[in-house]
DNA sequence: TCAAAAGTGTTAACGTTACACCCATGT
DNA sequence: ACATGGGTGTAACGTTAACACTTTTGA
């Protein structure tokens, strides 16, 4: 969506294609230099940033919806996704906005009952995938995008602050019952990595041997015998997942603490 | 809704009150003679069971319509409601309906732009009750109501058989991390009860002196002096929650077996 | 007095936690 | 040589899991 006459069909057109009243917002979590982040955008005219969310076509299922969204974003495909949350609380999502914000802040001509106008309640997703594969298109109505790291979110538009929080705290409880780490590392990643990422997520210190042991115990990793240099006094061992029996793990679900 | 009126007013404008396009499906679990059931009703001129659902108000906070519907069927406030997951990828519901199809099942006169023939993405609810309090309405559209166990759920209406194993799926995860029974039992019940309770909800057996064992070193239950009769060689101890300490675990959460 | 249900403790196995020193490498 | 980061084992503790008999009550 990029020339003018794009933008136009789809502000005044939209309803026809898409389902009005409801959009996806999915929070992207990455990995990079031992900080969990996620992907937000700047959006013209506007003074926040914002999660990259978009619309569901009329026949589309809902799942398929989400997928296409995040490739249009990210130009991933085969990512970790998963539904977490509908909002449909907060004030900024029951207010209808008016055609005159709209006009200030796109520079757009739209009618008081615009679909885009109207109240919008948000399915919430998240997102994890390899930071590194990443690639942003940037659009007519995004003029930046940039990771952040979660510590340090900014103030996000409408409620979008409250989604992430929610994000972070589904990844958080769910990581106690599937492993994760997959999708947010690369194919062979050191002990150091995997262990600040769980640290991160779960937002307290782990002891490090217990959780190698702990790991490498539930024939969740295995190590190989390759080590990467990355750095002075620093060449830790790689490691990579035991597929089938992660696979398994996510599937069946575990109960443990870490 | 039952005159006639009311509900032509609601088939023909009723987009203008309620966002179309969106639904609640409330699973509703109320406990029983050791049984874990659900409230279902029977849809006027269709052929299966469906959840008690209904619209979001088009000015009506999420959480406060998805209360608004219970309450209309059941006549509770105040019970424990959460939401679990959105439904839209079953082909039941993209395909919109035929205004045929409508006309013969409900013989209601409906174009075929009407807004209930859309499609429409349901977010499911679960909630837990005090069965002994219910007392359910049924209007126009439904001619019956009744609780089934859980085990014998019949097929129901579009993809809500899904919706109920979702839901079931979803307590049986929440029992790891918070308790779960003061919405569903009497204030005070026995210990053979709580035990069934969670051994319907787990599907599995769970060591009846170690269970015991441990809702009291949790401090989630307290024993009372008072025992009650119900039949030949039976008078259990009564035991009630102790609110506080239930409340904290509630909102701190906890990671254990069972 | 007999049948049915409720109540009650102990022990062994297992998993979790706490804890500190050596080794390898690059500067 | 020294500074930095990575790697590794053991012991105490707490939790879980397995297990069966006694008591009460009503018929």
């Amino acid at each position: 969506m990029n020339t003018l006459e794009e933008v136009n069909d789809f502000v005044h057109n939209g309803h026809q294609e898409y389902l009005p009243h409801i959009s996806i917002d999915p929070v992207i979590f990455g990995y990079h230099q031992q900080q969990l982040k996620i992907l937000l955008l700047k959006w013209k005219g506007l003074e926040g940033w914002g999660l990259p969310g978009g619309f569901i076509k009329r026949r589309e299922p809902l799942s398929q919806a989400a997928n296409r969204i995040l490739q249009e974003k990210t130009s991933l495909s085969n990512l970790y996704l998963q539904q977490f949350h509908v909002f449909g609380d907060s004030p900024y999502r029951i207010r209808e906005r008016s055609a005159r914000e709209y006009k200030e802040k796109f520079n757009l001509d739209v009618d008081d009952d615009n679909w885009l106008l109207q109240r919008t309640l948000s399915i919430g997703y998240f997102a994890l995938v390899d930071y590194s594969k990443v690639t942003v298109q940037t659009d007519f109505f995004t003029e930046d995008y940039q990771w952040w790291d979660v510590k340090e979110v900014p103030p996000l538009l409408f409620d979008q602050n409250e989604v992430v929080e929610k994000a972070l705290l589904t990844l958080r409880r769910q990581i106690y019952h599937q492993p994760i780490g997959y999708n947010l590392l690369p194919e062979k990643f050191t002990l150091p990595e995997i262990h600040t990422l769980y640290e991160t997520i779960l937002g307290k210190e782990l002891d490090q041997r217990n959780f190698a042991k702990k790991l490498i115990a539930l024939g969740l990793i295995q190590k190989l015998n390759e080590t990467r240099a990355i750095g002075a006094h620093r060449s830790p061992f790689l490691y990579q997942f035991e597929k089938e029996n992660y696979e398994q793990a996510l599937q069946v679900g575990i109960v443990h603490t870490y």
